[in-house]
DNA sequence: GTCTATACTGTGATAGAC
DNA sequence: GTCTATCACAGTATAGAC
């Protein structure tokens, strides 16, 4: 945790503080945060962790976003803009996507998934209650009037939970099929799981339903 | 949170130094720190505060459990029991099961989820280490040699990932349907959803499907 | 713009009085 | 068994030198 090295000066010297670059310092910063804040949530992440990360001087942090909070609502993106795509989506692209929202997110390294960092961050109650608002407003409310039938509301709301629940399989239990297999090895069962949701009710047309198996594009 | 009769003392007076109740003591402690834990996360509940919660001095953490990590482990219960009964649970009964996993545990105010409190808490990773190699005994390796038919272990890590989910909306987005309807409601879709899963591959009783995946036996 | 030094608070943990 | 006092340190944050 304190290696010699951890500063990782530029190969030879490094007498001058640094180089005078306010943006690449501050972006530095906010890359560190989104990574350190994704890993181990806003109370398990300080300052200096972060400064560290960034190989940048932790007052920078006070000079460039006023607090520890204020980097954190810098770094923290609001879900609506993952969830956005569902507002105008045909229902029938609805499965592709859901999976796509579980596993395109990046894997470990990257920048986290910014349901993940909410969830690890509870004492940011903000933040916790703009994820809430997000996922009410567009899955809840606007998508569950484009289903047909009865309980459109709670079925719109086990469709965020398919996808909630499989992006934390991957990310934060990683368990070992699903954060491995490709995407793809996992599609059909997500459309099979998922149709049900989407339909008014059960069969409302068992035969034509038949076999979607075989087909289903690409 | 500071109110004057945040002690609740026993009514009257208190001069004596409480009550010499070291069973009640500990298990204040543990009640509180449950609470606290699944509430804010391991890094953002202090010893102060679960003493205070407990009303309990925070010395008594120290003698009853050595430290806060004591503490800790002694509440975080491992999530195997809850996913025990899955190890003999018929087939048919399964959707029902998951359902109950993700609607039972308490609402708010109660020992909370521990599946969120070690979400919650991403700083003690042999927790979150339990939890992933609990998940992944009894569904990706147990469970998953109970179903027929290829991608059993994906198929097997999806039923994980939607009761994960369900639960996740309920108790910490604390989404509006999910987390005030009774599970009745959400029963059927949960049975459908979660009925592809189960079975080899698309239809169940439809046996004359020019379904290229392999033949639905049973 | 960058970094050092430091003030101040809160935290985990311990010793010892009662 | 319970509680007070306290230590050592990590944390956020600020002032000011360079």
């Amino acid at each position: 945790m304190d290696s010699p090295d951890a500063a990782k000066r530029s190969g030879s010297d490094r007498i001058t503080p640094r180089k005078y670059d306010s943006a690449g310092s501050r972006a530095a910063l906010m890359s560190a945060a989104a990574r350190c804040f994704g890993k181990y949530g806003y109370d398990g992440t300080s300052i200096r962790d972060i400064a560290k990360a960034a190989d940048v001087d932790a007052a920078l942090v006070y000079r460039y976003f006023g607090s520890k909070q204020g980097l954190f609502e810098a770094v923290a993106h609001h879900a609506s803009a993952l969830f956005e795509p569902l507002r105008h989506l045909p229902l029938e692209d609805v499965p592709d996507w859901i999976l796509r929202l579980a596993f395109d997110g990046p894997g470990e390294d990257e920048i986290p998934h910014p349901v993940l960092t909410m969830l690890r961050s509870p004492s940011r109650e903000e933040a916790v209650a703009r994820l809430r608002s997000d996922v009410t407003e567009i899955f809840s409310e606007h998508f569950a009037r484009r289903l047909d039938g009865p309980d459109a509301q709670v079925r719109a709301e086990l469709l965020a939970a398919w996808a909630l629940g499989m992006t934390l399989m991957r990310l934060a239990v990683q368990t070992p099929a699903l954060s491995s297999v490709p995407d793809s090895a996992v599609l059909p069962y997500v459309r099979k799981a998922v149709d049900p949701l989407l339909r008014p009710c059960d069969e409302r047309e068992e035969t034509n339903r038949a076999c979607r198996c075989g087909r289903g594009g690409e």
